[in-house]
DNA sequence: AGCATGCCTG
DNA sequence: CAGGCATGCT
């Protein structure tokens, strides 16, 4: 029914190869290149030889074009003007031959551009050619280097038809960024890479691809089919690269062939792919953000990996490929787990941790013997008397190795949780979660540092373990489940992914490597997914642990908050500054971490107030001395070791509704993970889901009534008013869209709004001017498309959010 | 059928 | 902001 647009090629032009025509004026070799985006190898050409008149001609269409849908930041480029005298310079061919490429590059960032009819019109008449070559003769200019590295592919994936369910923009994502005049140097490097072969033609011109030599150079004939019956199929091939937008969407049934390139793989090609990754999606890659700043790339880098691994495994399982998705994320677990275990074989204790080493940086070099952390008590009083780097080491230990702590505190605590207050029952559950999911109770050190992740049951070392001892600890996470539902207290939110676990117990029994396809696509699937689910929690603790240790650490240094966090710095709004003190410190310091909080309180020199908050928030203990350590433990614990309350607060609409700032489509999935301290249920669920669709509706109710007030403003008054259209159309910190905006989000203004939510302010608001303007609206589903934009656009919600406690008070 | 989403309403 | 309802997807 709704025939959205959908985008199925990356646009690359080139003007070239000037060359006196025998009639006597100057001509240009015009070339459209089509990089498929879900096949990067499937390359398409269309190559045509236009005067400088007809570039004009076309320059002058899409001009008006561009001028007519409506006015964007970006003037059209302009164009030499024709002359009489001197256009057989080589300078003035030079000029032409940049100004005709910069239209036509211009026009790929605007879709009613790049599938006009004009642009259509005036390729019409050129072949489509296939010049992709694996071993092209000369990349000295004729091709342009290729992006990525082209994996090779059977011919039979290089056909035109690759729709895929759903997901794709209907915009190409350079859209966003060079409308709003935004990232302006990323979005050129694909057409630069391009026009390079543009640059100088007078060097390189006998390399180029001409219709002939591109016959010669295709090795295989299945690449380049369509010379040989170019009547028919060249012309409707030519017809799908110009008219792509306007197809209807009739799904491939090349399904069953999936992409052999990831999401990642691909976004090479997508200039805004680090701003634009969807957290709508229900994936967990969101999880795999950092702020740039955090960490090394020598560090992360098996997070990447594993984010790379993950994301591909995730397409797979899209794609229906089960077996293959769960040996994704098998491998995403096991970079994870090698990751983390780099260290190992140096010391026998803790597992081990890239990070260590740059942990360590700050605090001066450090190593740990062998010796048992040391967990108890009275040591921990006195963490900062301390080197940085052991206090450091321990946190990793911790962190990674908490069953240790949770054990001990189990066996300590049974009759002794009194100071855990009303979170008693919660915490117990918990605690008991926590054991099942890393299930090492009967496990001594050494062993455990193989199973630190074997609630994953993917680590290299899994097939070693006898089945009996995983038939006995299954039994026994059965039992301890059993206990804790014994409660009366249903296990949700961060517990299913246990709960999840245990469902597909009897696919985990089986053989890691054999068994899986035996249970059938559909125990597969369960399988995959759950396993997915718990991938995205075990990788969300791991990041969370690892940035707030980070963050511990820097947080030392004053003057460089985290990037993950863009609070207000205290300027403007003095009554929010408590509680921003208050959240902030949530977010950078954990909860209680003495030492940083303690040098914080020098330099800030904050009142008492602030500490009782601290207090209040520090699970509603102030941490007897006697159980100092629990208050430690609870630190690198916390999204599992966190009170849950059964329904939503005041406190939780807020964050959502700082939340909405990043992400206006989140996946409940993916909520559940930002709100540790909620019990979800499927009735808490969707009222939160039901809040982020109120937020888009008032979202996009301001977004309409703005446009259609800036189409008003442009009908009445017109000519010299249009500079007044112009500036409606933006969104600004000092617009009044934004004021309402963020007022409705960020009443008390303790937020920073992202700049991010800003553009996506703007391009939602161009687009409803553009549909109105057009007359869409008439459509009485006109404003889907313009949702699916906007759904493009969410960004990770910052890791930060993912901590427990209100933004507010 | 169950779920997500959107629209309308109070 | 939440309830009720319709719709579309799976």
């Amino acid at each position: 029914m709704s025939r959205q647009p959908k985008e199925e090629h990356y646009r690359f032009f080139a003007v070239t190869d000037p060359r006196a025509h025998e009639k006597g004026h100057t001509e240009y070799k015009v070339t459209a290149r089509f990089v498929s985006k879900r096949h990067p190898e499937d390359v398409k050409e269309v190559v045509v030889w236009r005067r400088f008149s007809e570039l004009k001609k076309l320059h002058g269409e899409l001009a008006f074009t561009h001028r007519n849908l409506f006015r964007r930041q970006e003037e059209f480029p302009p164009f030499p003007r024709a002359q009489v005298f001197g256009r057989f310079e080589e300078a003035v061919i030079e000029e032409r031959r940049k100004a005709a490429e910069a239209m036509l590059l211009f026009s790929t960032t605007i879709p009613a551009l790049y599938n006009s009819p004009q642009l259509k019109d005036f390729f019409r008449g050129g072949e489509v050619t296939r010049p992709l070559d694996p071993t092209p003769l000369s990349t000295a200019g004729a091709l342009p280097p290729p992006l990525i590295p082209l994996p090779k592919r059977r011919a039979s994936d290089c056909e035109p038809a690759e729709e895929e369910e759903g997901r794709e923009a209907p915009t190409l994502p350079q859209d966003l960024g060079t409308n709003l005049g935004l990232e302006v140097g990323e979005p050129e490097v694909a057409a630069e890479a391009y026009s390079e072969m543009g640059g100088s033609p007078r060097e390189e011109e006998r390399e180029e691809l001409s219709d002939t030599e591109l016959d010669d150079r295709v090795p295989s004939p299945n690449l380049s089919p369509a010379r040989d019956h170019k009547s028919l199929d060249s012309q409707e091939e030519f017809d799908s690269l110009f008219d792509s937008a306007a197809e209807d969407q009739v799904p491939s049934p090349k399904e069953e062939d999936p992409p052999p390139l990831s999401d990642n793989d691909l976004a090479v090609f997508d200039p805004c792919y680090k701003q634009d990754r969807s957290s709508s999606t229900s994936d967990h890659s969101e999880l795999f953000w950092l702020p740039p700043t955090s960490l090394n790339d020598g560090d992360v880098d098996y997070l990447n990996q594993a984010a790379t691994e993950l994301t591909a495994a995730m397409e797979r399982e899209k794609e229906g490929e089960f077996s293959s998705a769960i040996h994704g994320y098998r491998t995403a677990v096991d970079i994870l787990i090698t990751g983390v275990q780099v260290r190992h074989s140096h010391e026998a204790r803790p597992p081990g941790f890239p990070l260590i080493h740059h942990l360590h940086q700050p605090g001066g070099a450090t190593r740990r013997t062998g010796a048992q952390p040391n967990t108890n008590p009275s040591t921990h009083r006195h963490l900062e008397d301390r080197d940085v780097g052991e206090v450091l080491q321990e946190k990793v230990w911790r962190a990674f190795g908490e069953k240790h702590m949770a054990e001990e505190e189990k066996k300590r605590g049974d009759g002794n949780r009194g100071h855990v207050g009303e979170g008693d029952v919660a915490m117990m559950e918990e605690e008991d979660i926590t054991e099942a999911m890393y299930d090492e109770e009967d496990i001594d050190d050494g062993e455990m540092e193989k199973e630190a992740f074997s609630l994953l049951s993917v680590s290299p070392f899994d097939n070693f373990h006898t089945h009996k001892r995983r038939e006995e600890r299954q039994k026994d996470r059965e039992r301890r489940m059993e206990r804790g539902r014994g409660g009366g207290l249903p296990l949700e939110g961060i517990l299913e992914g246990a709960g999840l676990w245990l469902d597909c117990g009897g696919l985990v029994r089986g053989d890691w490597d054999g068994g899986i396809e035996d249970e059938g696509e559909e125990g597969g699937q369960k399988f995959a997914q759950a396993l997915k689910l718990e991938l995205g929690s075990a990788v969300a603790r791991v990041i969370d642990r690892v940035l707030r240790l980070y963050t511990e650490t820097t947080d030392l240094t004053p003057s460089s908050p985290p990037a993950a966090i863009s609070f207000l710095p205290s300027d403007e709004g003095n009554d929010g500054g408590r509680e921003r003190g208050v959240w902030m410190g949530l977010l950078t310091r954990g909860r209680g971490e003495e030492k940083t909080r303690r040098k914080e309180e020098k330099m800030a020199g904050q009142d008492g107030e602030r500490e009782k908050q601290l207090q209040k928030m520090r699970n509603g203990s102030s941490g007897p001395p006697g159980q100092p350590h629990r208050t430690e433990a609870s630190d690198l614990t916390m999204p599992l070791a966190v009170q849950r309350q059964e329904g939503l607060s005041p406190c939780h609409l807020k964050k959502a509704k700082l939340m909405f700032f990043h992400a206006r489509y989140p996946s409940s999935n993916t909520l559940k993970t930002y709100f540790p301290d909620v019990k979800f249920n499927r009735c808490v669920t969707s009222q939160m889901i039901k809040w982020f669709s109120n937020f888009r509706e008032f979202f996009y109710i301001q977004m309409e009534r703005f446009a259609r007030q800036a189409v008003r403003e442009a009908l009445t008054r017109d000519g010299a008013a249009r500079l007044g259209r112009e500036s409606q159309l933006r969104v600004g910190r000092d617009t009044e869209l934004y004021r309402i905006l963020n007022m409705h989000y960020n009443k008390s203004n303790i937020y920073q709004v992202p700049e991010r939510f800003i553009e996506v302010s703007e391009v939602a608001l161009r687009e409803f001017y553009s549909a109105i303007w057009t007359g869409r609206d008439s459509d009485p589903c006109w404003k889907k498309g313009i949702y699916k934009i906007i759904c493009k656009l969410d960004s990770p919600v910052p890791d930060a959010f993912r901590l427990p406690g209100c933004p507010v008070g």
